[in-house]
DNA sequence: GCTTAATTGGACGTTTTTTGTCCCGGTGCT
DNA sequence: AGCACCGGGACAAAAAACGTCCAATTAAGC
């Protein structure tokens, strides 16, 4: 039924919208019993105008009867709406609990693709999908987008298409490099989405594990520099969020600071920094980049980040309180909101 | 999966049209491989500018990838035409099947609901909703709407609600008493109709099984020839449409006409008359009301009949060649069609 | 290499649909 | 009988959809 759902959102964007509008409708004449339209407008928060098109669109499929002294529903509209209920469930399920993590957290928008990418690839690529089109919605014109690694971007990247804003958009990566694999490095992800997008990238080329003075002299020469001037000014930067002790050991942290991290109940990774259960930062990768300050100036800081054991990481970042859009998926949504009422 | 397209239809009429429409380009492109704009709007039959909204629509959903040189199918588009199969198939399925008959029977409009009335009450019960949606669709202000009697035709008044137009209109039988039982009777069906629709009726009292000159005195009443007059004055005509041999012994037909009929091979029955396997009417009810030629002259003449065992009997009446509009189910609908083969 | 036919995307006036806002004649409750 | 609310008609304004061009660009054929 789901399925059928998502391929039906992506021919019919707003099918869920609109049934979800009828559906509130004919709910709300039913509990009503017998109401008037002006009434109804009040309660369902519609002009009276467009309320009067639904009516009469309602009317015309024969769900309500209407006469002069206000309207009800009807038996097939009754009937209907009873078989509407598992699929409504569904719709609004999601649709509620996206609600309340934006609300909580203060968000711009919240997407959640059902299922849980732990288990199911296909659940992962939804995650993507959902990314790539929320990305395809926020980019202007030459626009400059911070990207970071990790397998849930390398799935992002995958699923961007060439839009017309999107060509003159510069991609970087928004740190240095960062200890993964080379596919699910920054800036392969950053090089990735500038190609399916039709857009260009520059890429910022530092080794893992250097000294301090190593890194100082980095930054005095002059196209480092440059390159990194021109990451800080990204006004988008999409990032994924990692589980910070599975982080720590696939970055190959050493063994006192994962130690320290592990004392101080890190939980969660993203674009280099470590969180702790309340958002407070416990720990910087020592890489080059975006720093925590060009982010919290961001115009659209874009975590995306899926399945159920991510729940408590996603949490974590979110609390940080520097997040415009989340991309999850069900079971990490769900883990969210239960932290929420523990 | 039928179940949500059929509970999604009654809030969003044109879903299916609309995703057969999106469908259908983004099929065209799939297979065009490179398509420019133009090329494409003559192959699916639409205006450039129409076309080109969708196509833009498809492009904002990342299905498509459109360059300077023409625009071709993405990855994402490529996927979700395959998880479209199936869908496609089963909503193409039926409305190219409502497609060719109509077309082959010359009809204005053909409805098919999936299932098989014979065998699920549910798939009457749709038919019967279709039936009363298509009649809402059609009647004007003030109309005469002449109907007959049969369970399915009650399925039909049953689905009837109050609509606008359908405030002045007049129910009346399409003929006189046709030996069925009280429930099932035209009059009643008539009077259902208009209590359900909020119109009015007139019915028609004619005794079964009268003698000739009783008839001819009947005629000569005053009151009955007024009625008679008023019904012939329909410029619609909503009908179910029986199995000849069971039509005729639930009648009480006489057995010598009962073996006539089936000496001349009698398929159907609609309105009184009997018609064999190319259409042609064997026999007439011995009743008052509506003529074939005042049926012929009619604006909107409806059938409503399903059930695989009716296949048969709709396929004759059609052959009859003055249907216009014919509400069925799948299983009618393919004996129907097996029937053009053979 | 040049021509030619086809492509996209922009522009603009026209037509259709949607929307906001009245008001009128009823209906039902008090 | 009074009153508050009802549906529905009407109409102008705003918005969206549409038909129809045209300019810049690209691919392919010659």
């Amino acid at each position: 039924m789901r399925e059928i759902l998502d391929i039906q959102k992506q021919l019919l964007p707003d099918l869920v919208d609109t049934m979800k509008k009828r559906y509130t409708i004919l709910h709300h004449i039913m509990v009503s019993g017998l109401v008037g339209r002006r009434t109804l407008a009040m309660s369902v928060g519609a002009t009276e105008r467009v309320l009067r098109a639904e009516v009469d669109f309602l009317k015309e499929q024969g769900l309500i009867e209407v006469e002069a002294s206000g309207m009800r529903i009807s038996g097939a509209g009754r009937e209907l709406l009873e078989q509407l209920e598992p699929l409504v469930k569904d719709l609004f399920g999601l649709t509620e609990l996206e609600e309340r993590i934006r609300s909580h957290f203060g968000l711009k928008q919240v997407i959640i693709v059902p299922g849980d990418s732990d288990v199911s690839p296909h659940t992962k690529k939804e995650l993507g999908r959902a990314g790539a089109s929320v990305l395809r919605k926020l980019v202007g014109e030459d626009e400059t987008i911070a990207v970071t690694g990790g397998s849930t971007m390398a799935e992002v990247a995958y699923h961007l298409t060439p839009a017309t804003p999107m060509k003159g958009c510069w991609f970087v990566p928004a740190r240095g490099g960062l200890g993964e694999s080379v596919e699910l490095q920054a800036n392969t992800i950053a090089s990735t989405m500038a190609k399916k997008a039709g857009g260009r990238y520059r890429l910022l080329h530092v080794p893992d594990h250097l000294g301090e003075e190593a890194y100082q002299s980095l930054m005095q020469d002059s196209h480092i520099a440059e390159i990194i001037t021109f990451i800080r000014g990204a006004r988008i930067v999409v990032h994924g969020i990692g589980e910070a002790m599975v982080m720590a050991r696939r970055r190959k942290v050493d063994p006192e600071t994962t130690e320290s991290l592990r004392r101080d109940g890190a939980l969660a990774e993203a674009f280099g920094y470590y969180f702790d259960r309340d958002g407070n930062i416990l720990h910087k990768m020592p890489t080059i980049g975006l720093r925590i300050e060009d982010i919290h100036s961001m115009d659209h800081v874009i975590g995306i980040a899926g399945g159920k054991s991510k729940g408590e990481s996603i949490a974590s970042v979110l609390k940080h309180g520097h997040e415009d859009v989340l991309v999850t998926d069900e079971a990490a949504a769900w883990e969210v909101v239960n932290r929420l009422l523990s």
